[in-house]
DNA sequence: GCGACAG
DNA sequence: ATCTTGTCGC
């Protein structure tokens, strides 16, 4: 799929990438458009063990029939160090070029980590949906900021994620007694459908199926590179 | 200054 | 994220 080139370079220094999540937060829609989402996006990365590279993986999927549709990976080199906050920047340019592999232009990415529950309101989740300009969804296995209380123990239940009295999410059971999901708007997205699509993805496991399998797609790729 | 801190 | 084996529990 045609993504066009990012508003802004990967290449930039810590000062500079705060800068630009503040710029690009305001231009976030907590609003979904479109009420079909059919195919559905898994995003994920990991690393090459000497720490070089950043593999991301993305697995299209039909929400309906359950089936993977394509997968592609792509990798770059590791040009940004981990920093809470700023994890676009060590990830963002490998998850793009791996989309940009994609045929067909999926309905809803959803991403591992967060949305707007984040400092400056611009997780991952919306950063990759404000530049290929898809609604997209952030699906945390854990928390970047806000407090909540433990939701109840069934699939399906859910618990407001607060940053004061700003709902920035739902901490999110996807499956009976296991640790909940972060659930947060990416972009083009409001929360109620955002936790309807992560829970109508959650068949078997905790994780949405396309960030399942978007995430054993990069364990693999990973193997292959012996460094 | 202290503690927290997506992947 | 990554380094790592077995083991307890719904």
């Amino acid at each position: 799929m045609y993504i066009p080139r990012p508003p802004h370079n990967w290449k930039v220094t810590k000062k500079q990438a705060i800068l630009i999540q503040k710029k690009f937060s305001k231009k976030v829609s907590k609003v979904s458009n479109n009420k079909t989402f059919k195919l559905v996006a898994g995003v994920d990365a990991a690393f090459s063990r000497n720490g070089q590279y950043c593999i991301a993986g993305v697995v299209l999927w039909d929400i309906k029939k359950k089936k993977i549709i394509e997968h592609h990976t792509a990798s770059k080199n590791l040009i940004f160090p981990y920093i809470p906050g700023l994890l676009t920047f060590r990830e963002g340019s490998a998850v793009i070029a791996a989309l940009r592999k994609l045929n067909m232009k999926p309905d809803l990415l959803i991403c591992d980590g967060q949305g707007i529950a984040h400092q400056r309101r611009f997780g991952i989740a919306s950063h990759v949906g404000i530049i290929t300009g898809i609604p997209s969804i952030g699906c945390g296995k854990s928390r970047l900021i806000g407090e909540y209380k433990e939701p109840s123990l069934k699939k399906g239940k859910g618990s407001p994620l607060y940053f004061g009295s700003e709902e920035l999410g739902t901490v999110l059971r996807t499956k009976d007694y296991v640790k909940p999901v972060f659930v947060s708007i990416g972009h083009k997205m409001d929360l109620r459908s955002a936790e309807k699509l992560i829970l109508q993805c959650c068949t078997k496991y905790r994780l949405p199926e396309p960030v399942r399998l978007a995430d054993r797609l990069v364990a693999t790729a990973k193997k292959k590179f012996h460094c």
